[in-house]
DNA sequence: ATTTGTCACGAAAACGTTTTCGTGTTAAAA
DNA sequence: TTTTAACACGAAAACGTTTTCGTGACAAAT
């Protein structure tokens, strides 16, 4: 139960002073080999290891970065979680994690809790709350104080500051491209409605992969979820949403959905109806899951390596917070998806 | 571009002392009301907040909370770490993560730079390499410098701390309670060696659920796999393992096992020898997962309930560090477990 | 004998708070 | 008029570091 050991403890001890104590266990050139060595060695048998808050205050620099995220239970954002923590503890960091749980005011607060002091500066992937709200104050007084943000995922082009994307546009496209080239013609879309940035994108990129094969878009073949619903809590209003798509568009061969959920649930209903696949209708989904991996078909997905995303935004939020003056440049940086192809497409 | 403002900046402004400026935003009754207004306000057009390095500095408290895990990329873990923090966050606290990645040195090194004044106690569960290397000083450690830890799920008697738990033992029996019960009588069970305790009493479990019902235990029904490798990223190895077991005990009628991964895995392999499940063979997994939920067919489960674990063990440690002193005694919570039923068990 | 220089160390400030203990001013009580 | 009390505020210490700037002792150079 004996207190941690401070400088000023061991300087009493030893009867030097606070600065010699010091000095001696960073080796300075101004201490005398003995009077080192005695130290050094108090210390070690002590234990003695320098107060984090202290140092802190003293450097105003706490070498931790704060991550919020809209929710933790969720194969992405710890993949993100993982490899943020990964490089933040190679370059010396500690992560100090905030859920917002996709509510505006708690990602405000949960801001202003670490703002004060309590970190370096910010990796985040934005709420839908806040998206919905189009209120992106608290990023701006956030970034204007001084504190960089990175943003990750659900950006935002408002706010400058750092990002990690992926190229949802084009990870759609491919999806849809494939789906086509493996004979594919009425190709269904589920997917969000249109405020989270990342649903809108890949909505796009369904539309243009279809006009660039002359297929013609068909509204029918779109299913628009409410995804303020918590479908996860709910698969019956989600599969009978999904039931009713199939029921009266009868000719659709494929299903492109903007995450996991949506597609093993299209798979499910499919199913259910008589459909098999990959012979009757072939899925794919957007997603980093492991539900996709395990699922029986194992579903063809667009990943979104995640670790990466959590990776890049790390190194560039450390790299801003080392090279403080540098350049105010913001950079965007795409991290590449992949078709990850298994048994739910040809 | 603006630093935080500072009680020096604002005394600067106002031309009154720090101490006053600290005193009237705390609406100190030493202060007139005068002054407070104008400070007050002047505080809140610069938006203030005072600076928590410092305030934890003066006060020797971070109101920061350190949780430690083996892996976050996964579902219990993750769940945890919600209910950690919701409760956190309810009472004041952040929340630090650490990962241990499964290794002791890891675990380690994470603890020592938490230990150093960055939080004011732990939550965690222990790697792995840990359990099997049995070498807990640095819990030892950590206790003996008054700082509080909490363990959950993955505890070691040798340690005393407040632990949350659950009842591995228990709900093990009761999954192969229901599995006689519906009329199982060769109930296979896929586990891991030794050296985790979850998995060694959940084996003790299913021995004891067999002895009370007269059924005598066959060893060569049971699986033990060597959790060291990664099954995750090696699916075909684990499913050929099991493969093995079904070939060579064609009357298994019933599977338990102790995660998620093993019991989707026995029921893919299952469907793949011709088996339907749950008329040829029921299926009851232990986890928490997301994996038994979307499984086709769903799995009856024995849940952990990793949120409520959280909960439970931020409330343990919060209490602990805000009534020093208090009683000297630790506390073991069990948080009972709850048979899922689904469709792969009748 | 005086100056210069090196050596080894200590005092103090600073980071941003809170809090204890004065202290000068004014009004009320003696 | 003198004592007391209330009032409103400031100085300073403390939390644990690091770092700048002295400074006293002693040896070497002049």
């Amino acid at each position: 139960m004996k207190r941690k050991i401070t400088l000023k403890q061991i300087a009493k001890e030893l009867d030097v002073s606070i600065s010699t104590v010091s000095k001696a266990l960073r080796n300075s050139v101004e201490i005398s080999e003995d009077t080192k060595q005695k130290v050094q060695a108090f210390a070690k048998l002590y234990n003695y290891r320098p107060n984090n808050i202290a140092l802190s205050l003293k450097n105003r620099k706490t070498n931790t970065i704060g991550i919020i995220i809209p929710e933790i239970v969720h194969h992405f954002f710890s993949k993100v979680i993982r490899g943020v923590e990964l490089v933040a503890n190679q370059r010396g960091y500690n992560v100090i994690v905030g859920l917002s749980n996709e509510s505006f005011s708690k990602e405000v607060i949960n801001m202003q809790m670490l703002a004060n002091g309590s970190i370096d500066g910010f990796i985040l992937s934005i709420s839908k709350e806040t998206l919905q709200l189009q209120d992106y104050h608290h990023f701006e007084e956030t970034i204007s104080q001084g504190m960089p943000i990175v943003m990750f995922d659900r950006v935002v082009a408002e706010i400058e500051c750092d990002k990690v994307i992926i190229d949802d546009f084009k990870g759609a496209k491919t999806a849809v491209q494939k789906l086509i080239a493996n004979g594919a013609r009425n190709i269904g879309l589920i997917t969000t409605r249109d405020y989270v940035s990342v649903g809108k994108l890949r909505t796009q990129g369904y539309m243009e992969a279809l006009e660039e094969h002359g297929i013609d878009l068909k509204s029918n073949l779109i299913l628009k979820l409410d995804d303020s619903k918590n479908f996860e809590e709910d698969l019956e209003a989600l599969e009978s949403e999904i039931r009713v798509l199939f029921e009266s568009e009868q000719k659709i061969d494929a299903i492109f959905a903007v995450n996991e959920l949506y597609a093993l649930s299209a798979m499910k209903v499919a199913r259910s109806l008589g459909r098999s696949i990959p012979k009757d209708l072939q899925v794919i989904g957007f997603t980093d899951g492991v539900l996709s991996k395990h699922a029986t078909p194992s579903m063809t997905t667009i990943s979104q390596h995640g670790q990466q995303m959590g990776e890049k935004a790390a190194h560039l939020l450390i790299d801003r917070l080392e090279n403080e003056d540098e350049e105010e440049s913001y950079t965007t940086v795409v991290i590449s998806t992949d078709l990850i192809e298994r048994e739910s497409t040809f």
